[in-house]
DNA sequence: TGTACATCAGTGAACGCGCGTTCACTGATGTAC
DNA sequence: TGTACATCAGTGAACGCGCGTTCACTGATGTAC
């Protein structure tokens, strides 16, 4: 990337674009805040002018992530805030095909490497709103009948954590090679969502 | 750790038990091959002698993993050979039980670090036994009427992944303070697999 | 049993590397009058 | 509109660090005779 004026007007985001870029292309372990600068055309240390230091770029990426997660999500909930059938399947759809779509910056949004939360209200607040819609989405479901009773934030983990699960384990290679070739990733996810559905998911969805 | 003899006599194993300590402790961003050979007490440069290079480390640590899972499992599958419904709960809690006891190593373990699988038959071998002895007992909950019909490694890896997203989500700490006062681990634990068992859980399994 | 020698396992110095961070600086921009 | 000056954003050299890996070496062990 290069500038032709000597200010670059929005490095901010830029870095944090180039930190995704750098995820997707060579993985978590290549993240480094020189490379960073680099792509965002820059010298390497101008990212101090936007964030404190690593951990700060790293709790912005990951901030970013929650709310590409939360956008995709609300946009399906607004589209079936009237069916909860498919706003069940679809909701979670987004997830999955958020974490297809750019494996590492799922994986480093969920890794947990934000070390001290606080620091950053950002990240906590969107991680709460997450959790909230989450928790809504869950309870309209009980409502409707598609999902068991019983405290909607423990059941809402429940779900989160069989969406999550799936797609961790799908990410991290550990699905084999027989299931990928007689399944693809939506009937597998369909299979594994109508596992913990009251109502029948596997025939009425297919896309 | 220090030596009298000359020659350590099991340096590659210690190496593996070194290895498994700094994560526990410090983390996956701190195995470094110098750290281990410190921990081990020998020289950075002695652990080529048994491994090739760092990759190899982490795939004999990866292994290890494998193999504690395996043995965890095994033992709680002999235990309830003929009880299906304690060994779904049991087996699935063994696995949460490593992860809690363990949960850098556990990590590790499932970070799809070990690149080139195939070099490391012993790898390879081990989790094709783990994924045989899961389908196995998917195989035999299903039978016994605990978990629905379908191709079992297909439900496999729906299981699998709803225990693993369970404990992935604990262990990055996305579960919820007001949650976790509410809710044991073992508590939110049954509720999640009760989920997906045609039976009633919760009541029976009260530890 | 004793000796010569090959093999093995561990040592310590050295290499080059990319990293995060600091710092004095400078070019560009915005604002007060 | 023009000028002086404060503020801001980016530069490039420098720092110290821990890392993975290589290499010539040496101490210990095992084996053939």
């Amino acid at each position: 990337m290069k500038r032709t004026t000597y200010h670059h007007g929005d490095l901010k985001n830029a870095l944090i674009k180039a930190g995704i870029e750098i995820l997707s292309k060579e993985g978590a372990g290549a993240l480094s805040l020189r490379k960073v600068a680099g792509k965002a055309g820059v010298s390497h240390a101008a990212p101090y002018a936007h964030f404190t230091d690593k951990q700060a770029l790293i709790a912005a990426i990951s901030t970013a992530g929650y709310q590409k997660i939360h956008e995709r999500i609300e946009q399906v909930r607004e589209q079936y805030a009237a069916d909860p059938l498919n706003l069940f399947v679809e909701s979670s759809w987004a997830y999955v095909a958020f974490a297809l779509d750019e494996p590492d910056h799922f994986k480093i949004t969920f890794s947990g490497v934000v070390e001290k939360e606080k620091e950053y209200p950002a990240f906590v607040e969107i991680v709460q709103k997450n959790y909230e819609m989450l928790t809504q989405i869950v309870s309209t479901c009980q409502q409707a009948g598609i999902l068991n009773p019983g405290p909607a934030d423990l059941m809402a983990v429940s779900v989160w954590g069989l969406i999550h699960g799936f797609v961790s384990l799908l990410l991290e290679g550990q699905i084999s090679h027989t299931l990928l070739e007689r399944f693809t990733v939506r009937e597998m996810f369909l299979f594994t969502l109508s596992q913990v559905a009251r109502v029948n998911l596997s025939l009425e969805n297919k896309r």
